[in-house]
RNA sequence: GGUGCUUUGGCCGAGCGGUUAGGCACAGGUCUGCAAAACCUGCUACAGCGGUUCGAUUCCGCUAGGCACCUCCA
């Protein structure tokens, strides 16, 4: 198997991946908490952990994949006061948490859908693991890391800290944390302003709420995937992802909490998506410059030029690598968008070409589906660049998942495809199986990029005999050198979207 | 205030101690009835100031700007 390398937020180096199980990962990821429309940030690591999957299944490995759903205990302000921000969402609209929790999660699943985000192999929710959460609880305490207060739990960071060491991950010391952690109103029950909670007794007026031997109340909003990880993955599992704004405080109170009761952190690696940002500043509500992935589609918002196609999104989320800040703009997006276009064209004219050529074209691709026909290290080619380029593309996902490197061999690949077509260049048959294999492995594989162009179904099969029949006219235009009437069909195309390029072997055309 | 990161050509965005990443845009050319597309060529940048080095965009220091986390956020 292909040597894979990953950045560890825990030494903050670039680290060969080795699982703990031979030809098994197990990886965790910390979705989305369900109170709100999916928004472009949701989008990164949705797409950044789906490639990373579909490339370790490429490689080889059997993988679990759990994506978590929060919808309790993540509060509105500080850990621990505030409301919770499900309820708040709720009393708001007036509805049951439950009904918020649903309608957003089918919200969040139909825009990871339409990015071509594959589901994960378990997606736990905090509210189904009360009981796991609970259990956790009590073991925390029983270690003596953890007290009482009023009917809540709070974690004992300095207890914590004396005997483990708190920080590990973000790199702080506790020293540093105590100066940066603010004293807030309302939290005489803690011993210090930086433990947290563990469970929390719920006020009067709270409507999530479960009994425990505590208090009636709900569980902390770090307790749940310390929970679920366990319980899915065991005491100590391979991977664990999510975005850099958790990684303080939230997974470095998941790694106190691990300690504590399994006496393991619990992950061997753990990944960082970066943000994305709108005009150089993070998205987010107060900042007014927050868009959602519905409006994305759409094209309503008052940032956007246009709409962007869920395809467009993802390649402009791998056009940069997952670590850096990505800078949302619509020229940067009208960008990428032609270029994915470019790509997608090229692969349709490989299947022409592959299939000319007498290489039996791959079967069709179920969208949505991996598919590996063809395992990296056996796709071989006669010619050097080719060879080279694919050699270059498994080199670069392998390296810390670097997406734009490959992409830009990816290019190659079309520059080579299209200078084929042109026929200033011969490939032969173990060539174009190579390129088959790249394209159907890679670009809609591991990348998930789809060629939305073709997928209208009927619709797209209308348009394509009637574009037909007017071309043909067009053609006894031509034939007859009017071409007043030739060039009126051309710019009367062009003007419904349907541009036209005339070859040697015929008219093409393409919808904009 | 504390901690960490970052500053690349018109835009986006990789990368590396010495060989032009790539995309988009732009200009010229080839092809074409004209276009478009495609291909070829050009545009060769690394915030500023010092230092280390035979050599730095790449390492170190300082200065200036930006960002993130420390509060909910992917």
């Amino acid at each position: 198997m292909r040597e894979l390398y990953i950045t560890n937020s825990l030494s903050r180096k670039k680290e060969l991946f080795r699982p703990i199980n031979e030809g098994h990962v197990g990886l965790y990821v910390c979705g989305p908490t369900v109170y709100g429309d999916a928004h472009l940030g949701h989008a990164r690591p949705g797409v950044t952990y789906d490639v990373f999957v579909k490339l370790l299944k490429h490689l080889g490995y059997k993988v679990r994949y759990v994506r978590n759903i929060t919808d309790v205990g993540h509060l509105e302000h500080d850990a621990d006061e505030g409301e919770d921000k499900i309820a708040k969402k709720a009393r708001l609209e007036q509805l049951e948490p439950m009904e918020v929790v649903q309608r957003c999660t089918l919200a969040y699943h139909e825009a990871m859908r339409m990015l071509n985000v594959a589901s994960p192999s378990i997606e736990p929710r905090a509210s189904g693991h009360i009981i796991e959460q609970i259990d956790l609880v009590k073991k925390i305490l029983d270690a003596g890391y953890a007290y009482e207060s009023n009917g809540s739990i709070y974690f004992d960071v300095l207890k914590y800290d004396k005997d483990h060491k708190y920080g590990v991950l973000s790199g702080r010391t506790l020293d540093e944390v105590k100066e940066g952690t603010r004293d807030l109103d309302g939290q005489q029950d803690k011993r210090a302003s930086y433990d947290f909670a563990l469970w929390k007794k719920a006020s009067p007026e709270h409507i999530m709420r479960w009994p425990s031997p505590w208090s009636d109340g709900f569980p902390g909003w770090h307790l749940e995937c310390s929970a679920m990880s366990e319980k899915y993955l065991g005491k100590e599992f391979d991977i664990h992802g999510g975005g850099m704004d958790l990684l303080f405080p939230h997974h470095e109170c998941e790694i106190a909490q691990n300690t504590a009761s399994r006496g393991c952190s619990g992950v061997k690696y753990w990944m960082h998506n970066n943000m994305i940002t709108i005009e150089g500043k993070k998205m987010g509500k107060s900042l007014g410059n927050f868009i959602t992935l519905p409006e994305l589609f759409a094209g309503r918002h008052e940032k956007l030029a246009q709409a962007y196609t869920p395809m467009t999104v993802r390649f402009f989320i791998l056009q940069a690598h997952y670590r850096g800040t990505l800078d949302f703009s619509n020229e940067a997006l009208q960008a990428a968008e032609k270029g994915l276009k470019r790509i997608m064209q090229a692969g349709k004219d490989l299947r022409a070409l592959a299939s000319a050529a007498g290489v039996s074209s791959a079967p069709a691709l179920a969208y949505g589906e991996f598919v590996s026909a063809v395992a990296p290290s056996e796709i071989k080619a006669s010619n050097d660049e080719v060879r080279a380029l694919i050699e270059g593309v498994y080199e670069a996902l392998c390296d810390d998942l670097n997406t734009p490197v490959a992409l830009s061999h990816i290019f190659d690949a079309v520059r080579i495809i299209n200078t084929a077509k042109d026929k200033k260049l011969t490939l032969d048959a173990s060539d174009w199986q190579a390129l088959v294999s790249l394209f159907d492995n890679v670009v809609y594989g591991v990348l998930g990029l789809r060629d939305e162009e073709s997928e209208g179904g009927k619709a797209v099969q209308t348009i394509d005999g009637l574009v037909n029949m007017v071309l043909e006219q067009r053609k006894a235009a031509k034939a007859a050198k009017d071409w007043a009437t030739s060039d009126r069909i051309r710019d009367d195309l062009k003007a419904l979207g349907i541009q036209i390029k005339d070859t040697k072997d015929g008219t093409e055309w393409t919808l904009e």
